[in-house]
DNA sequence: TTGTAAGCGTTATCAA
DNA sequence: TTGATAACGCTTACAA
């Protein structure tokens, strides 16, 4: 009676065989490709596996194959909406060709991307996403040997390891900079994330920089300032380069939610925005808009990295392409009150 | 010379036996538990593992020991801040005993759930954690023959798959409506998400009503809307329930950032919170306390909720426990300037 | 259209 | 402490 898998409830290609009547190949391409199988012993296997509660084992597949159906994707740090918008569109794009995605985040650190790199070729992922872009000389080496295809979606590396989607830390912090100076700002403050092993971080400071230059403002080191993220962070900064013996007339906070919070800190201390200082922002989260005033910013396409990242990974991955494409997508400032 | 990897860069365990003179089994124990092999040999096989850059294959490894370090993740979306306080939580207790995480989101749908749960288990996950408590019959099926051991972590089920670790949704609404009928509000609204296929907010919606009941209020439909996720959802909504013919007098926002978005309209408008309308919340986003006034709202345990998870799962996993655990996890009432 | 045989790269088992 | 052999559950390659 119970052929239906000896008490342990597992059931393998072989049981539905032979439950089916015909060989495991048979069932095998009835799964993979039901076209090579007649009509006839397709329904039976059908059949079967329904009966059976078949669920095929992906791990013997792969082996045999030398096929996988994973990606890994490595981001800085996965508790922040920022990436999620990316992983979203990352995990959309893959599910519908059957891919599964696993997910990591490496702090800020190479070396905590080294390790999971390993982990992840160990389990035979078909590609990669990264979102960093230093990496060690054995991460590297790893991915030579493994052969997979690769993406970097965080910033457009001088030296990338295959493939690249990503908008330009530099232009964008310069842009934005720029911007600011042409709004008649004098006195502009950069306020970042800790730029150690942060290649985004140090790339928006030298865009920073650049712009300075261009519009021939001095550089004070006063007005670049370093600081973890969050908005207690914000507030505290705003506080301090305002209150300062030479103010900042505008801030620049090229990072995580530090602007929201400087606003906030300065809504309770009725301070007037723009009036006693401007305040820009680095992403245009939707809380953005909704502030009193409104707050500059730059609107970065996060979700369409992560949609065309997993699309060019994946034309890869079926052999469509063979290119180590570089996409560099758009980005744009949006003036708000705040500025 | 190139003895490492014939040009596909390819290395396995016979190439590193061969290396290191012994064979394939000596290899395999000096790598998984290497007190088992004599300190000379596995020198030699250390060796020959960096010479070669070998990196173990761990779907052969899976699929012959039959374990997987694997463990699968299901929410209901990734691009929630919420979710992702848990998720990073889950992602660090299990990277600490070296198991991956696979990350899916199903919306908020079941069926998109058993599809998801089935390419789980096809991977042979070890264990999964799964957000929603409401699921197919056939996804039952599947996780009943899998024999894996399951947390439900979104909600306390009635009838739980397997091990739950969570707040109750139930409770916590009803919690935070009796504190507002307490503070001497009348008119108490609710705003939900969609209750369609939510566990979570059916229950939330029952916990108000009870509350209601016990504080002896009268129930107006027109005071429980549902609304989609979002800032503007929450300024819409709080415009509606203000200038109605019978408005509110308190509106508990039990979802998303619902909340945030209400409070911004106040500010927009000059509607003075409580002065005009009381306004709570359901979820403590740092940017509660930083509004002006600050958000009245449930300090929920989603990182602990996150860390408990992975560890019973892992319990079960390395057969530490065969209990079926049900954890119910404290929530507290924040009470801030907005009620 | 279907089946047979030989792997895929590792680990369990048992023997030396 | 080490090694030979046989799985693990599937797919590739080839034969019928």
């Amino acid at each position: 009676m119970s052929e239906t898998g000896k008490a342990s409830g597992l059931v393998r290609m072989r049981d539905v065989a032979r439950m089916a009547g015909v060989s495991t190949m048979t069932v095998s391409r009835a799964l993979s490709d039901p076209s090579k199988v007649s009509v006839e012993v397709r329904e039976r296997i059908n059949a079967a596996v329904q009966a059976a509660g078949y669920l095929p084992n992906r791990l013997a597949g792969s082996l045999s194959s030398r096929r996988s159906t994973l990606v890994g994707l490595i981001v800085p740090n996965i508790d922040n909406s920022l990436y999620s918008t990316t992983i979203k569109a990352v995990s959309e794009v893959l599910r519908q060709s059957g891919h599964q995605l696993m997910i990591a985040d490496c702090g800020y650190g190479s070396q905590k991307e080294e390790a999971l790199i390993g982990a992840f070729l160990a389990q035979q992922v078909a590609g990669l996403i990264l979102h960093n872009a230093t990496h060690t000389d054995h991460s590297r080496a790893m991915i030579r040997r493994a052969g997979v295809p690769v993406v970097e979606i965080g910033n457009l590396p001088a030296d990338p390891l295959d493939m690249v989607v990503s908008y330009s830390n530099h232009e964008a912090a310069r842009a934005m900079t720029l911007h600011l100076a042409r709004l008649g700002y004098r006195r502009i403050a950069l306020v970042t994330l800790p730029a150690r092993d942060n290649d985004r971080t140090l790339d928006r400071q030298r865009g920073y920089r650049a712009a300075l230059a261009e519009a021939r403002l001095a550089e004070d080191p006063q007005l670049v300032v370093e600081m973890p993220p969050g908005l207690d962070s914000g507030a505290e900064t705003v506080a301090r380069l305002v209150e300062a013996d030479a103010p900042a007339d505008a801030i620049f906070f090229a990072g995580d939610v530090l602007a929201v919070g400087a606003l906030l800190e300065c809504q309770r201390r009725g301070w007037a925005v723009p009036g006693r200082v401007a305040i820009a922002a680095f992403d245009n989260l939707e809380l953005m808009r909704h502030l009193m005033p409104g707050i500059t910013t730059l609107r970065l396409p996060r979700a369409e990295i992560g949609r065309r990242g997993a699309e060019i990974l994946l034309d890869r991955i079926q052999g469509r392409s063979t290119e180590r494409r570089a996409v560099d997508l758009r980005f744009e400032i949006v003036q708000r009150g705040s500025t």
